[in-house]
DNA sequence: GTGAAAGCGCTAACAA
DNA sequence: TTGTTAGCGCTTTCAC
């Protein structure tokens, strides 16, 4: 492989004036050609560990997610990633699943990458954690709030958005309206506080269902809720994988929405329109969350005493035929 | 930030020592402890751009892709993360939007990293380039095929794959079967084969179309061939986004499945089970094509000089409703 | 504007 | 088994 020194004898140089080309130093006209003609003839290519040991940053960003797979983690990773490279950063994605352990060696995979800035989805348990032991870079929390204060971080008006779709289903007729919601993350407590809250202040019940974010978890619930005697009328999933799980335990049973249950949920997915009559949901600005936590880096990089900011994104509701008026039962 | 020196000089030994403990060397036992302890009270980690500077390896995958969020890629790549992490090693993603510039560009980033080995799904164009210039570390194609007998590849069976559809709805009794085909990679290429060939050995006409591959192309392409005079009664849609588009257009024309139109296609997505009927599909062994990927890997990496291997492998036909019997048509 | 030389933090060769 | 030391490839003083 081709060094700088071969560039700089080819170039007829030193190497200090090829390293001033590559970097975009001071260099005259007559040489800069030179060593450009040197480095196409070489076919050199910098070595990046080398520039990154002795200039001392990495230009890197770490970006923890659960589970790339969830679609929301991949369209805000793509976004972190196209914003990374346009600033000639780049990116180490790591998935935890949800997973303590995980979250902690990635963490320390981090620090000896000495990234430049850190972009997290942390689970409840190293939520706590993060106000024990402080990182040494900058690091935004994305989706997930934090200790309060601590961090900058990006996240949805979690509690809005799930009355919204109650507010929603109240209007159109349903009263016995229960939760299903993600018990790994703060953003399950939000959007259940929100969703409770437009409820008990109408004086109704509000059933919840804490599970595992997971699509097999949610079929599995609502096959359950839905044999006891307490079955709601509608049901509100906090996130794509459990409005995934819902939509499935809908179809098993053959029930038709929203006549036989309201449906409605959080993250617009490609299919949610494509389901029975479409199915009512929230839809995060997820590529948003990818810039706007980015610059919320790049803005505490340029100014690092600056208090922590946390910015609060609104849900887009897109209501569909899953939350329908609901029809005054035609037998007793 | 705390340095080898630091530690060194904590647990009152040499640089090297700490090194071995580091690396896993010959250390004695109560050395071994002294520089552990240390470590903790320093709250040291090694700097992996040093480390990789001097070990002259980088233990760092490329992975370059179109396009993370198309859920083909996603599954695969954390396949691919997966089995990376678990040897040691980091993986650096990339994605292309099927850009030739952006593919070249990247290529040079995974030279300047001095991977120790690529992933890459190429577009048509560079899959064709790959022979001119040859790269200088390992790499194993996925998904498209590149120059034969070039590189190590793991690939679906497309022809026989999509042979397969084209033979169940000819069994089902459709005749009028067309075919939407991605336009930018081998794969569309492949599929339309095994297309054609099924079709054309039974006598019949193959009308294919060739468009981008996504939704929104395959949606209006479909619009488009329904409203014409060659309306097809069945239609196979090649990869993922296509059929996406497809399953949009049918709802648009508020179609039913199958009677209207029989719908199969490529990649069984989480959504495919709850469309309608349930859509007909060759579920790709998304997992799979991503360890074998590293596996051809790892395999090259510790025998440089074998001959390339292809590594095909079969796609599972799913049958639902989408693909049901057709019904002779009432009037006329 | 240019070059010589130091040194980023680490591993590996060699010596003891 | 342990320590000393060279040097990975680059950027960045510091002189000129």
């Amino acid at each position: 492989m081709t060094r700088i020194k071969d560039v700089a004898r080819e170039a007829g140089v030193s190497v200090a004036t090829v390293s001033r080309v590559l970097t975009g130093g001071p260099v005259s006209t007559g040489l800069r050609a030179k060593v450009e003609t040197a480095i196409r003839a070489t076919g050199y290519r910098p070595n990046l560990s080398a520039r990154r040991l002795r200039s001392q940053h990495s230009r890197t960003i770490g970006l923890i997610v659960s589970d790339i797979r969830n679609p929301f983690f991949t369209a805000v990773s793509r976004a972190v990633e196209d914003a990374a490279y346009d600033a000639g950063m780049r990116v180490i994605l790591c998935n935890t699943d949800e997973n303590p352990e995980k979250e902690a060696l990635y963490l320390r995979l981090m620090q000896e990458e000495r990234v430049t800035g850190l972009i997290f989805a942390p689970t409840r348990k190293s939520a706590e954690a993060l106000s024990q032991s402080p990182l040494d870079f900058p690091t935004v929390l994305i989706d997930r709030a934090g200790p309060p204060g601590l961090h900058d971080a990006v996240v949805l008006d979690n509690a809005a958005a799930a009355g919204t779709l109650v507010s929603h289903l109240l209007e159109q007729g349903y009263r016995r309206i229960g939760g299903l919601f993600g018990n790994t993350s703060t953003t399950g407590v939000e959007r259940h506080a929100g969703f409770a809250a437009i409820l008990s202040a109408r004086g109704l019940a509000a059933p919840a269902q804490f599970v595992a974010p997971t699509a097999d978890a949610g079929e599995a619930e609502l096959l359950r809720w839905l044999a006891a005697p307490d079955r709601p009328d509608a049901v509100i999933a906090s996130n794509g994988q459990l409005l995934l799980g819902a939509a499935r335990a809908v179809r098993r049973l053959g029930l038709s929405m929203p006549h036989d249950l309201a449906v409605a949920g959080f993250d617009n997915e490609t299919w949610t329109g494509l389901v029975g009559p479409g199915l009512t949901v929230i839809e995060q600005p997820v590529h948003e969350i990818g810039t706007t936590a980015m610059q919320l880096l790049f803005d505490r990089l340029s100014r690092p005493g600056g208090p922590a900011r946390k910015m609060v994104l609104s849900g887009r509701p897109i209501l569909r035929g899953s939350t329908g008026p609901r029809l005054r039962a035609v037998a007793n």
